[in-house]
DNA sequence: TATAGTTGGTTACGAAAAGTAATTATTAAT
DNA sequence: ATTAATAATTACTTTTCGTAACCAACTATA
C-alpha cells in the first residue's frame, strides 16, 4: 500500500521538468526568444519528432509560449513564459553543481 | 557532425538527474539513509525492477552509496555522498518552484 | 505553369526503455 | 537443509524514443 510521501507538486514538478529533454529545451529558451531551427541546432542530438513533442507538451503546461508569424516562409517563435522564465535558478543550481561534481579532475572516489 | 553548443558537464549533470525516477529517489534519499523497501514504498509508484537498476545507475554515478549488513535477513542500506547532497540546492529551487508555480493536483492512483 | 526552396512540422516503423508480475538470491539462525 | 525477510532478477507486455522520409504553405524564379 502506497502513502502520498511525496508533495504532489513537487512530484509534478519533478515530472515536467525532467522529463527527457524538456530541461535543456527550457535552458535553451532562459538564453531568449528563439525559433524552432534554433533550438534544434542548439541541442545537441534531438530530433525534430521529439522537440516538436515537447515543445507542445510545454507549452501545455503554460511554461512555453509559441507565436506564429504568417510571413513567407511562416515564422514561429518560442518563448518562455513567467513559469518558465521562474525555472532559472533550478537551471543555475544544476549549473553549479554540474561544474563542481561533473567529470572532475581525478576526484578520487569511494 | 555535431557542435557541442552546451557544456558538456552541465549535459551531463541534466542528463544524469532528470533520467526517469533519479530525481526523486535522489530527493528521498536527501531524508537520510534508507532501505530498498522504503525508499520503495515511499515513492509513488515505481517498480522494484526500476528501483533496483536507478539505483545502481546513481551507485555507479558515485551519488549513491550501498552498504550491505551480513544479517538475519540480510540489511542494505542506501544513503547520499558527499556528490549525491551537493545536489540539496537543485532540489530546493524545484520545490520553490513547484509551490510557486504548480496548482495542486490530485495524484492519480494506481 | 511548374518547379524549387524555405520553415515547421507529421508519419511510419524498428529499437530502446519502462511497467508488471512472478521468480530467484542473499543472509544467519535453527 | 529449512526458514523468513528483504533485495534483486527474469520474462513478458506496453510505452516512448530515434531515424528518416514525407507533407503543407508560401513565393521567387524559370
Amino acid at each position: 500500500m502506497e502513502q502520498a510521501l511525496l508533495c504532489p507538486r513537487f512530484e509534478k514538478g519533478m515530472q515536467i521538468v525532467s522529463k527527457r529533454w524538456a530541461g535543456l529545451i527550457i535552458f535553451q529558451l532562459l538564453k531568449g526568444t528563439q525559433r524552432f531551427s534554433e533550438i534544434e541546432a542548439a541541442l545537441p542530438s534531438i530530433s525534430g519528432r521529439l522537440l516538436s513533442e515537447r515543445l507542445k507538451d510545454l507549452e501545455q503546461e503554460g511554461i512555453v509560449r509559441r507565436e506564429v508569424f504568417p510571413e513567407t516562409p511562416v515564422r514561429i517563435e518560442y518563448s518562455l513564459t513567467d513559469k518558465g522564465m521562474a525555472l532559472e535558478p533550478v537551471f543555475a543550481e544544476i549549473t553549479k553543481w554540474s561544474q563542481a561534481w561533473v567529470e572532475p579532475v581525478a576526484r578520487t572516489p569511494r
